[in-house]
DNA sequence: CTGAAAGCGCTTACAG
DNA sequence: CTGAAAGCGCTTACAG
């Protein structure tokens, strides 16, 4: 049986206005009409048409998270376990708050305009952003827009114009500073530094972690020793066999993300290096990295995803830049507490 | 500027209800007028609003992913990594196909109530039901009921009045059974097995496999060396020690999944017991296992995620149950072409 | 505190 | 091949 708003109203011999007044929690309604809906309601287990609430106006409880991965095709077998880590506290946080997500990714115009309309027609009530390259134009102009909206590791200043909007990032200089205290204070001089990605954030701030911590030490910077890559296993491997074939010698390794760290260990392994007693990190922990007895730096992925929700349902207007802080995890136990 | 459907009709000089068989791809429009709506529309950028043609009948492009998790709470810290690896993979074929992904967590009946909602008001064309256990009555009606869905893990044999269902399952005997297989064939005849939770489907499917192995090999049960246990680490810890305090002798260790297995082996370690050469066997690829020098066994999530896309996005509409072929993972190289 | 009515933006059966 | 009109299921401003 089609069990609508009207058919309610009948059943309380009431308008559907009165339903509908009860349905949003209006203050106008008597409490004799209201109890006797809401038990009607309850018996029917009726629930309204999120379209037509929708349409007519009212606010949904689903949030986008749209993912920026312009590699993206059938034969992709790009790593986006990093996003997913983070939508998956996502996905629970919304949930303790009575919200759903829905999951997108992003490649190309067609994907925005896709995007644009979810918002605009009202589909999601709000959006997080993540993965984008910096002075992304469809970003800015989401930031720009009237639309409320988290914008994940993508830019350290708020834009002028931005409306509604949270800028949330790992704090990655302070995570690659507390890496480059670990190896310096071990004595190393010679470190080894594989560079992120420079079209993202979080490859600037790594980098700049590592030439300040080195300047702080008064340190000559070897340039040498700073390879430039993408994130890539692929390239830090092929980088890793330069260095090997080369006469550059270190002392120890600072990888901006665990996925280039594992081509260079697989380049070291292949000359059989032994690498076992040298400092050696990552970054972005992701989930094989420490059990393979290497360390790294948790982004605190959940912490941003608490904080993207918490922004997201409030009604708070104003933009802001909020920080998250990363942890250092050197050892199996860390690793599970995380 | 709003612009909506009657806009570009206006524009186009046509009705709406020429300017809808446009965007509907009827075949009764004239070339000329096509063309020319084709056109408007995409010079004025236009997207239709989902929300009114859903409720005017149309199907949407949003599948939703349901995962049964009756401890979500705030403080929870239940491990789902392997159900967003699953929804990983959903989204990305989902993405590929031109679909979105909506993400949901199920606790109790209001849960249950939201997502029949969803159903029955077209906010989802479909469903993707994982994590549930055995005999859900909840699930058990979806599946009788006319939505299109799919049931991950859940039975092994089709309900006589299901419909329009996909019962898509790991192949847990066969992994299970290829498992023992590696054991036994190294002379091992006191097998530790650690069983899942008997309520869900894996956990029956595991000890099945477990047992049959070793009737095959005329080896017989011993009923102290099956522990009891409801996949978490806690319980397995607990119940490895006990078998150590014992004087249950064992030489080889198959925990039905990973999560227990860190479990016994955080036992193992306590009492500085080597179990680097003893045959022990985890199942689920978590992560974590094979980077710490164990084996386990690949649900191969990604073939199962690609055939439940399938299944909902085609026309097929007669229920039937699948199999997931699962494969054994014994080291980091087979690790990463997973 | 309540109801009649307009409006949200589409689709589709009907008539031509 | 095309248009006028009804319908999808709500909400809210208006009038009382």
């Amino acid at each position: 049986m089609k069990i609508d708003s009207i058919k309610i109203a009948e059943l309380a011999g009431v308008s559907r206005s009165t339903v509908s007044r009860v349905l949003n929690n209006h203050p106008n309604v008597s409490e004799k009409n209201r109890k006797k809906i809401l038990n009607i309601i309850d018996e029917y287990n009726y629930i309204p048409n999120l379209n037509a609430q929708t349409l007519a106006g009212k606010k949904n409880k689903v949030i986008g998270v749209f993912i920026y991965e312009p590699n993206m095709n059938a034969q992709s077998t790009t790593d986006t376990a990093y996003f997913m880590n983070f939508t998956d506290t996502v996905v629970k946080e919304a949930f303790l708050n009575n919200h759903q997500i829905l999951v997108d990714y992003l490649k190309d115009s067609n994907d925005e305009k896709r995007i644009e309309s979810f918002f605009k027609n009202g589909n999601i009530s709000s959006g997080i952003f993540i993965g984008f390259l910096r002075e992304n134009l469809f970003l800015e102009k989401m930031i720009e827009s009237d639309y409320k909206v988290v914008v994940v590791d993508y830019a350290s200043q708020l834009k002028d114009n931005a409306k509604k909007t949270l800028y949330i990032n790992t704090d990655d200089y302070g995570g690659g500073t507390s890496v480059m205290e670990e190896i310096l204070k071990k004595n190393n001089k010679k470190v080894l530094f594989f560079s992120g990605d420079k079209k993202k954030l979080s490859g600037l701030e790594r980098e700049r972690a590592y030439v300040e911590a080195l300047k702080n030490k008064n340190i000559v910077i070897n340039k040498t020793l700073m390879m430039e890559s993408d994130y890539s296993r692929e390239k830090a491997y092929e980088n890793m066999k330069k260095i090997l074939d080369s006469n550059i010698k270190f002392d120890s390794i600072f990888s901006s993300c665990d996925n280039m760290l594992f081509g260079v260990i697989e380049a070291l392994k292949e000359r059989s290096i032994d690498y076992k007693n040298m400092e050696i990190w990552g970054f972005d922990n992701l989930k094989y990295t420490v059990p393979m007895g290497l360390k790294t730096v948790s982004p605190m992925l959940k912490d941003t995803a608490k904080k993207s929700i918490k922004f997201l349902i409030s009604d708070i207007t104003e933009s802001k830049v909020e920080y998250t802080k990363t942890k250092l995890i050197k050892n199996i136990n860390e690793y599970f507490e995380n």
